[in-house]
DNA sequence: TAGATTATGCTCAACATGAGCATAAAGGTC
DNA sequence: GACCTTTATGCTCATGTTGAGCATAATCTA
């Protein structure tokens, strides 16, 4: 059995992040690699447009994962190399699902998502002292209040696997909850997928703090709240609005159109595009967002 | 064909990196999955002892290669799942070799790698004057500047893999270049291995400034001179001796023994342990090293 | 006793970051 | 038209971080 390739595609679509999926929603484009594949990112591509008809833009290799073996089953094993790839959504393109469907606690950014997490953190608390022993229980509870930032140790929102992986120890989600038992809210999709998809958002969140990738997933222009809005999307996390502009500023990644935004509320905003060029003109690094690390 | 794992297994001896090799150092352990390894990452450990005799550590994924396909080869392809490892040495091992054997002119902590680097930028220059045209010469050179800290960019010691595969592209490794020509110094390896190690390298030199792993090199007792010896070994930079020890004192990650080095010549310098205990009970941040990025 | 060598404490300037005040420019309401 | 709401935008201030270097301490060797 060869590898299989498999895609989290990701943008963001009125100020919600998406991602593209099949079977209606419970499984994400993939296909195994093939002898007539060039690399493994060309056989991804060709699957990806084949199943869905979109080209990719920016990718880039995940994670890979193995089904663990089973008794008995065949001697062969099925492997998923898994790819990021960040694009924009187009018209009446059917398939995209909102990531915050699949993970609704991580979206930190509305008072639902935080109160979520307030049930998430009583529940993993009786998790807790389910454990044998005296120090497991505590070491249960400290690993809780690290993965979800309590006790006042401030949220991270990189830890996106690490919570969704406490909580299928925990049982509380269907893929490992035993059948009948009440599960968190989120859906959940075929096999391991869920977790491909939170590996992915753990890594999205992660580059958009020192890469320019969040312009991946901007139109050609756009305002500095717009841009604001799809960072604190893909982040969850809101931000300090004056401080982000500030930032956004001296990277000096963006320039004005010229022209400002036509369908505003209050004061008028100039609309900005991102200055392809300086993409290989420039330091690698230098993209730092206002995003900060908690404590 | 079943995917191969391939291990990198690093250790820091006598201030300099090393990794382990097989065949003389043209190989690196490696084996194919099987079906009765329970995860990928035992599939691994498993054939690292089988082969080496050592037991692993620290271990993380780092990148799934494919062989190029092989008009009329077999329709099966290699596939390599690529891993970092952390130890430390043991007496009398053998196979491990200095990765700056690899890669020369990695090590900017000598005065050999910088020179080197002056010679590569002359090479690279040459190369880049043989682009087709004016645009595609202007290009090269950026690329080349960028890559190897040129025109006062500085140097980017996490940019391993980009510097080997532009050297690569320039026919200045033996990997690609013609039978007869001159190449640059250091050893190469067989298939593609040197760049699964420049992977390794460029990984474990970003992870050591946002992850105390560098405490995996480490033995149980070290002076501070001895930790910024080895954080200079591993990212190839040398580093304010004031400034690296206040970070390091205000990460709270080590304590003193209470005993002073034996061997020391100047006056005698304190022993610190590293606290084990704050893994897991910390912030998964809090590492960062005074490396800094370069502008 | 005078270096040489390494360890260690401390200061300073430049810059980055988090928080918030103040003002500007639009539309809508009375 | 006066006034409110809404969003945009400029600016300040305290605090923390970083890069650089001065100064002193404690050991050994010539």
């Amino acid at each position: 059995m060869p590898p299989e390739l498999i895609a989290v595609l990701i943008a963001v679509s009125d100020d919600r992040p998406m991602v593209l999926t099949l079977e209606g929603g419970r499984l994400l484009p993939s296909g195994p690699l093939e002898a007539g594949h060039r690399s493994l990112q060309t056989g991804l591509r060709l699957w990806v447009e084949h199943q869905t008809g979109h080209a990719l833009g920016h990718v880039e290799q995940l994670y890979t994962f193995a089904d663990a073996p089973v008794d008995g089953g065949p001697d062969e094993r099925r492997v998923m190399i898994s790819y990021l790839a960040l694009t924009r959504t187009r018209r009446g393109e059917r398939g995209w699902r909102g990531w915050y469907d699949y993970f609704p606690w991580e979206d930190q950014t509305a008072p639902e998502g935080r109160a979520l997490v307030q049930r998430i953190a009583r529940l993993l608390d009786d998790w807790a002292g389910r454990a044998p022993s005296a120090a497991g229980q505590e070491a249960r509870r400290q690993r809780v209040a690290l993965t979800f930032g309590l006790d006042g140790l401030g949220w991270d929102d990189e830890l996106v696997l690490q919570r969704y992986e406490l909580l299928w120890e925990a049982a509380l989600v269907p893929e490992s909850a035993p059948p009948g038992a009440p599960v968190l809210p989120g859906l959940s999709m075929a096999r391991d997928e869920r977790r491909v998809l939170a590996t992915a958002m753990a890594r999205l969140r992660a580059k958009i703090r020192y890469r320019p990738v969040i312009y991946e997933l901007m139109p050609d222009s756009f305002t500095l709240l717009h841009l604001q809005r799809t960072v604190e999307a893909v982040a969850g996390q809101p931000m300090h609005k004056q401080n982000f502009r500030r930032l956004v500023a001296q990277q000096d990644l963006i320039e004005e159109t010229g022209e400002v935004a036509p369908d505003t509320r209050g004061r008028p905003a100039r609309l900005f595009r991102f200055r392809r060029e300086v993409i290989g003109a420039r330091r690698i690094a230098g993209s730092k967002l206002p995003l900060a690390r908690p404590i």
